[in-house]
Formats: C-alpha cells, sequence, structure tokens
DNA sequence: CACAGAATAGAACGAACGTTCGTAAAATGT
DNA sequence: ACATTTTACGAACGTTCGTTCTATTCTGTG
C-alpha cells in the first residue's frame, strides 16, 4: 500500500544480491563485505539494515521463500486441481533451477544441506520453509484423489516424499553432474509414480459433499 | 607393506578428525585453526601435511569418498549378483549416514552441493567421486538384467538416477525434518522402482556365454 | 523551508583466516 | 652411535571476518 520508504526499497535490493550470491556460494558463503561490495554501499552502511549477520541470512531465505512461493506455488493454483495442478507443480519446481535467474539455484536446497545438522534459527526456518512447500503438494495430491484422479488409499506424504527426490536428483544430476537428460528422467520417474497411485478407472469421480480441506 | 610411517600415521589421524568436522560443516566450513585445535596440533605442524587447504580438502574428500567404498561398495559385491546385490547396496548406502559414525553423514553429498557451481579441483573430484557410485549402481542393475531379475529393457541410468534421489530425499527428510519413516519410506518407494522394471517372469534366466561385464 | 529521524559512510576493533619462515625435536637409516 | 631426513612448533605475515562507534548526508513531513 503505502510506497516503500527509501530504507525498505535499498534492502529489497541489497536483498536481490544477497539471493544472487547466496545461492551460488551458499548462506555461510554470503559475508558483508562481499555483500557490500557488490551492492556498491560500505560494510557499515549495510549492516545497519539487519543487525547481524544471521539476520541477514534469514531475510534472505525468506526472500527466496517468497519468490518460490510467487513462481512456482502460485501459478500452480490457478491450474485445473487434481492432477494437471499436481503436474504443474511438479514442472515449475522442476525448471524452477532455471526459470528463477539465480545462477545457483534454490537456496532453500542448498541452505537445507548446510543447516541440516546446524541447529538454530536458521536451520528451523529452513525446516519450515520446506514443510511448507511439502505441504502444499501434499494438497495438492489429496485434491487429487478427491477429482478421483488418483486412488483413494494413495499416501500424500509418500508422494510428495518421492516427489521431492526427483527434485533433488535432478538438481543434483544437472548442477553437478551437467546432465541434459537430468529433466527428462525425472519428468519420466514423476509420470511412473503418479501412475502407480492413478484410479483404477479414468471416470472423473467427485467426492459427495465439498469436504475437500 | 611398508609400516606407516610417522607422518602418514598422523596424517591419517588428522583426516579422520577432518572427516568428522567436514561432514558437520562441510568442507568450506573445515578451517586450518580448528581442525589444529580439534588435533591437539599447531596450526603450521598440520598444515605442512598437505601444503595448502585446497589440497586438504581434496584428501579429506579422497578419504571420506574411500570410507565410504569399503563400508557400502565392497560389502554389496560379496553378496548375490542381481536383485539381491542391488538391494544390499541400497540398504548399505541409506544406512551410512548413521553406520558411517559420521555425525554430518556423507560427506559427497554435502560437498556435491556446496561445489555444484563452484568450478575447480574440488568440484571435479566431488563429480567423479559421484559417478564412480553411480557407476556401481548400474553394473549391478546390469547384471539383475543378466539374471533375468529385471527386464531386457531396464535402463540402468534411470534406476541409478532414481536411487540417488531416494538416497537424497531421505537424507534430507531424516537430517533436517528429523522424520523417523525417511527409511521406510524410501525402501518402499525402492521396491516400487525394482518392481516398474521386474521381469515379467520370476524365472531366473542366466545369458548364454558369460559376455557378462 | 526548517527540522526530526532515517539512512549511509568511515574508521577502527579483536578475532580468525590461510600461509610463510626459521628452528627445535624426533624419527630414521646405517 | 651418529648423521640426516622427517616432522612439528611458535611467531608473525597480510587479509578478511562480523561488529561497534561516531559523524555525516539524505528524506519525508509539518
Amino acid at each position: 500500500m503505502s510506497p516503500p520508504s527509501k530504507g525498505e526499497q535499498t534492502r529489497g535490493a541489497i536483498l536481490d544480491r544477497a539471493l544472487d550470491i547466496a545461492s551460488r556460494l551458499g548462506l555461510e558463503g554470503l559475508t558483508i563485505g562481499s555483500l557490500a561490495e557488490a551492492t556498491g554501499m560500505s560494510k557499515s552502511g549495510l549492516f545497519a539494515h539487519f543487525g547481524s549477520r544471521e539476520e541477514l541470512q534469514l531475510a534472505v531465505l525468506e526472500h527466496g521463500a517468497r519468490r518460490f512461493g510467487e513462481q512456482v506455488l502460485a501459478p500452480a493454483v490457478t491450474i485445473d486441481r487434481g492432477l494437471p495442478r499436481l503436474r504443474a507443480l511438479f514442472d515449475h519446481w522442476i525448471d524452477w533451477t532455471a526459470s528463477s535467474g539465480l545462477p545457483g539455484g534454490c537456496i532453500l536446497l542448498s541452505a537445507a544441506h548446510e543447516f541440516d545438522d546446524r541447529p538454530g534459527v536458521i536451520r528451523d526456518a529452513v525446516a519450515a520453509g520446506q514443510r511448507r512447500g511439502l505441504a502444499v503438494i501434499e494438497r495438492a495430491v489429496r485434491l487429487a484423489i478427491d477429482e478421483g484422479h488418483l486412488r483413494e488409499d494413495a499416501d500424500p506424504e509418500q508422494i510428495a516424499f518421492e516427489m521431492l527426490g526427483l527434485i533433488l536428483v535432478a538438481h543434483n544430476h544437472r548442477r553437478l553432474l551437467s546432465d541434459r537428460e537430468a529433466r527428462g528422467r525425472a519428468r519420466a520417474a514423476f509420470e511412473a509414480l503418479i501412475a502407480r497411485f492413478a484410479a483404477p478407472r479414468a471416470a472423473t469421480r467427485r467426492r459427495g459433499a465439498g469436504a475437500a480441506r
């Protein structure tokens, strides 16, 4: 609503740059000095926006998560619920590495590995962000069940688990092993995954009462 | 053969410690100062064993890869070729995080994320190590095809790809989300994976000539 | 237009970083 | 046993780290 003040404005610009760096070097590789140089600011001037490095890292994490929500989660909910939406979710997600414009890929994934055994606020934030993403998938799966696209006994958590696995390994193969077929392999595996849980009849069977939740 | 000299001996002890630290903090989080303190040595005395930090990181990586080879790859080849061996490979691999005694899990996985977009010797070493691991899986898959356990048209690379995905997501769920069911979910997905490529007849059909390689 | 508050810069801090060097101690081969 | 190489140490190097001051400059508002 209110126009962003000068402070909020530069803060946003800083976070954009920071996300760039952190996506390549990790949250631990993001230093105040390098970020100051990248933004053309002084260390102290930049520092004042956050108060501590940890707060900066937290802000970067949040910034990345918001971008993820806008670019992959939000567009998916405009697609027809059920399998089409689930597929869109997967496709947008797996393409995000490239489409995000971030040189180092998803920061929630790299931060997950960086902090998975370093208890603290950052780890908690990463876990929370990832849980949120998984919850979105699980919800889409439940909707697909309600639509009759997937079997009644399909396990949303299991499906989300396996989908994340495909995202992770596709990321790995693409970035580390420069495997061009990574996307294709992930998509093939995804199709096999939903085939495994597909409803026996193709008939769209809507649930009686709109108890979907 | 020859008894390890004093130098090789302490070098090994250093690497053991270094692997511990690096598994928790990553290869970039491994500093010479902290490692010196952990081993009770002086920075310079420790440094002399490697010549540079990068060489130290490389040595740690190699050390971890060798441990991985001894503890998960080697035991698997003592199991009957075919599906049993493939299953053993997967089980040992997925349990390695705990059984390795390393607090931070597999260093090849964390290093993979740390260096996937930082070209250099280390990245090359990580990629080579991972390729070696994948090759072992692919070989086991081919053997399973030869044994008639898997379909003739099963794609070893695709199977290895999906197996690594399960390893990665199990690692993620266990360490970051402290999900106790991670192992069970990964195993279930693995069984579904091999069922997808299982030979239609259960009959063990050996290949004619021993051209297996 | 003036004035309060926010925003940025500059200098400096103690600590830790990787690395170098000269030297003392310990291990090794004869 | 001794000479020689190997191994380890302590001190110091120049940088960079995150952070804290104080002092400026800019911005929005009455």
